[in-house]
RNA sequence: GCCGGGGUGAUGGAAUGGCAGACAUGAUGGAUUCAAAAUCCAUUGUCCGAAAGGGCGUGCGGGUUCAAGUCCCGCCCCCGGCACCA
């Protein structure tokens, strides 16, 4: 009996079908080879949209295929839940960010499970449970005894918009990552984790993920910017020594002046009592009011002053001044520099401006370098001069030479730095987990006993959402903010800032393993049983905050013993953007594909293979103009398609006796050549080639009729293997015509199919004869034709002939396909 | 400026150094239909040619090779990251 494509019927029905039976369960312990795939979790900020859409369907075919490829697979899901959003609709619409979040969360499940996706219902987790952020807060306390959680006054990023201080990774250009506000600077007391103590294994560690794209390794290079150098010692005259750190130590020779930070503790110390001392601070004021984005902005002049005061060079020891100026930066290196102007341009420029001296060490072998009118820093190689005893000497070993020379003088030392911050984790916002510290006069900072976690945050009823400037609204929740003293028992009152979310995002991976421990964050056996992650997807977005913070919270754990991978994620896919018109889809913009209309029109089948057919998983994809109107002909259709396939053949009856004629035989030969680069291709999560390949087979399996053929066993073989080889991408279709081919149990817990290598190989292969490499004839050969034959074939060609003069000059032949003649 | 990725028909996109444009959409013509939709067939890089056939063609200019979208050198443009990081 014949039906036709009711898309949204059976969709539903096999989703409820699927969640029911709890299909996608994993066991706590893996006896088969295991897959642990996860995505990264998304933020409950609405319901589900096309982004979403896209990392989910690519997602959950890998999962699907590495199941049907017989690997024992873990697939969870869970939400980011704690955040700003949450809380900017408390501000703006009087909402309870719980109510709010937790309504978006049951909207998101039941998007991602109307869209098909295999994950394993019953792991679900979300990071604004106490159950959750309970963990977060034993974290702390493991991180503040280990040293690696620390408290600090330092001038932070601060988002005027958002009101909460930001880490260094979530300002862009100078600007909020959330909200694009221009960023300024707040002096502040906040919490970090000593991430930079985990710099070098950061860096060095990265060899161990394989599966990272060149893109991502040189993202977080980047981010970690390593370098190495030396830290010099100069002499103040009539003062103590500063340090600085240079890359070039080769160059101290050319240093002519000195240069400090605005900021740096000892400029003021310099200027005490002199008549400098008014104007420094005027020029400090004036360099606090910039923005970020001015104070980096290479295009604006440098601004600096003359502190009246001397340095030491140490190897020459010649007397030079020392500035202070706002290209310099307080918190990289030691925030002091020695200035080589005909060695580097930024303090060339300054060199310029100020009419201060310039002196060549390291001579072009290209170019006189003229230092009364040079306007460009010489940064090449060369050999230095007017360098003392390293005269003639050559920049390639004297970086190493003149650094050892110093440390054997006692006047300076090899050194590196690193350009990563410590990560800042307070946030003055209400909506994620409290800082488990409280304040005691007598006692001082004390952390929470872990036995009183978790601490869970007040009802948002008690908290006024418009706090004083700098302060988190938890300070308003006076009943909470006051408590006892944990050590003595005083009054005391609680850290009312909470955690970047970013903590709770660093190790969701290890909870997914054990989703319900109430005694830890999780058992080590259990997530070493699944880890590393085998398969991660996510935005490129967060190849720098998410990647970085997880893969140092995993070192940590490490170090504690609760992990036994140096990486999280060796193998990482970073899905594309999907735009609009260039444009990310927005609600504002009006450029929006709502995927529950797609369900509704085409199904969730049509939609998944639109995205997988549109271009490969990791590239960018602007969806046309016309629309969810796009799926109809790309995807819908075609399914229709597959679906009359399978209906018109299904009741054919068995003959009996398989006897194979010619139409038979090849599309057989299609068949198993199809399995082969369709399984190759899945491989390679080239998903759109995969398509292509299923959709020659379809072209034939119509033909073949048209051809002769008709043998029921043929095609009965030829649909099921397309229906498996479909099954991770559109599951609802796969599933409905497995089961009314009369097959029990779900085609998702089939096997792959197997090809039979000697179906897969062709027996006979076109040809291509060239001459002076221009394609003249092809003629069709055996597959295992001789190069002797070939030859002769190739010049028995009349086509190929006529190109020729006489006997070729050369010929090479590459046996079975090619034969190039050059006349 | 430095680092990474990219530039192929009308469109999305295929091509281990070996027939550029697979597959699909769109378009054009045809079959079917009272008509439309759906379906099926054919054509579809470009130029010359009635055709057979031939020339040109993967951002631009060179090169290596029997053979280059692919490798090398020099540019241009687009996207992303980092950037007064000493």
């Amino acid at each position: 009996m014949e039906r036709d494509y009711e898309h949204v019927a059976l969709e539903e029905r096999w989703m409820k079908e699927w969640i029911d039976h709890h299909y996608w369960a994993a066991p706590d312990f893996p006896k088969g080879e295991k897959r642990y795939t996860v995505t990264m979790y998304p933020y409950p900020s609405g319901d589900m949209h096309m982004g979403y859409v896209e990392i989910f369907t690519i997602h959950d075919v890998i999962a699907r295929s590495f199941r049907m490829q017989g690997h024992e697979v873990m697939n969870p899901i869970g939400f980011d839940s704690f955040g700003l959003p949450a809380e900017n609709a408390a501000i703006q619409r009087g909402l309870d960010p719980k109510e709010w979040t937790y309504s978006n969360i049951d909207k998101l499940y039941s998007s991602a499970q109307r869209l098909g996706c295999s994950f394993d219902w019953d792991r679900k987790i979300a990071t604004s449970d106490p159950e959750y952020y309970k963990w977060n807060q034993w974290f702390f306390l493991k991180f503040y005894e280990r040293g690696l959680a620390y408290k600090k006054a330092a001038a932070a990023n601060w988002c005027p918009n958002d009101k909460t201080v930001l880490a260094n990774e979530q300002v862009i250009a100078g600007r909020c990552e959330r909200c694009g506000a221009e960023v300024t600077k707040r002096y502040m007391a906040q919490w970090f984790f000593k991430i930079t103590e985990y710099a070098d294994r950061l860096l060095d560690d990265m060899a161990l993920n394989e599966g990272w794209t060149e893109r991502l390794k040189t993202l977080q290079s980047n981010w970690i910017g390593r370098s190495f150098g030396a830290e010099v010692d100069f002499q103040v005259e009539d003062g103590d020594p500063i340090t600085v750190y240079t890359t070039r130590p080769d160059t101290l020779w050319g240093a002519t002046f000195f240069v400090m930070a605005p900021e740096h503790p000892l400029a003021e110390e310099l200027v005490k009592g002199t008549d400098k001392e008014q104007e420094l601070a005027a020029f400090k004021d004036e360099v606090a009011k910039l923005t970020e984005i001015d104070r980096t902005s290479t295009e604006r002049p440098k601004k600096g002053m003359f502190l009246g005061r001397y340095a030491i060079n140490p190897v020459n020891d010649e007397r030079i001044q020392i500035w202070v100026a706002d290209y310099v930066l307080m918190d990289y290196g030691t925030g002091a520099i020695m200035a080589v102007p005909a060695h580097d341009q930024r303090d060339l420029d300054f060199a310029r401006q100020q009419g201060l001296p310039v002196r060549v060490v390291v001579q072009s072998p290209d170019k006189e370098l003229v230092e009364d009118t040079m306007t460009e820093a010489y940064v090449g190689p060369g050999s230095l001069v007017s360098s003392g005893r390293f005269d003639g000497t050559s920049v390639e070993t004297s970086v190493k030479d003149v650094t050892d020379w110093l440390e054997t003088e006692g006047r300076g030392k090899h050194a590196k730095n690193f350009r990563i911050r410590d990560w800042l984790i307070s946030r003055q916002r209400y909506w994620g987990t409290p800082i488990p510290i409280v304040f005691c006069d007598d006692c001082g900072e004390v952390p929470v006993p872990l036995d009183q976690l978790p601490l869970e945050l007040p009802d948002s009823a008690s908290v006024d959402f418009n706090s004083a400037e700098g302060e988190s609204p938890l300070a308003t929740a006076t009943d909470w903010v006051n408590a006892a003293c944990p050590n003595c028992g005083k009054p005391a009152r609680r850290e009312t800032d909470t955690m970047d979310t970013f903590v709770d995002s660093s190790w969701y991976f290890h909870r997914y393993a054990d989703p319900h421990n109430d005694d830890a964050p999780f058992d080590p056996a259990k997530s070493d049983a699944w880890m590393p992650i085998d398969q991660y997807s996510g935005g490129i977005e967060h190849a720098v905050m998410h990647l970085i913070y997880a893969r140092f919270f995993q070192k940590v754990l490490m170090d504690m013993g609760m992990a036994k991978d140096p990486e999280p994620f060796p193998h990482l896919l970073n899905q594309g953007l999907i735009t609009m018109g260039g444009k990310k889809m927005s609600k504002s913009l009006g450029n929006i594909v709502e995927p529950q209309e797609a369900f509704q029109r085409f199904g969730a089948d049509s939609l998944r293979l639109y995205m997988l057919f549109s271009g490969p998983p990791d590239a960018n994809f602007d969806w046309p103009a016309e629309g969810v109107d796009a799926i109809g002909p790309v995807a819908y259709d075609w399914l229709k398609r597959v679906w009359r396939l399978c209906e018109e053949n299904r009741d054919l009856v068995d003959v009996g006796e398989l006897h194979l004629g010619p139409a038979d035989e090849a599309l057989r030969r299609h068949l198993h050549r199809t399995i082969k680069v369709v399984t190759q291709d899945y491989a390679a999560f080239s998903f759109n080639t995969a398509i292509a390949r299923l959709h020659e087979l379809v072209n034939q399996a119509y033909r073949y009729k048209t051809v002769g053929g008709g043998n029921p066993q043929v095609l009965r073989e030829v649909i099921e293997t397309l229906l498996k080889l479909l099954a991770p991408m559109t599951p609802y279709l796969a599933e409905e015509q497995w089961r009314r081919l009369g097959h029990e149990g779900s085609i998702h817990f089939e096997r792959w199919p197997d090809f039979d290598p000697a179906l897969a190989t062709d027996d006979e292969v076109t040809m291509v004869v060239q001459v002076n490499g221009k394609v003249r004839d092809t003629i069709k050969v055996p597959a295992d034709v001789t190069e002797e034959r070939m030859t002769e074939l190739a010049l028995a060609s009349e086509k190929v002939r006529s190109h020729l003069d006489g006997d070729p000059k050369k010929v090479i032949v590459k046996p079975p396909k090619l034969v190039s003649l050059v006349a």
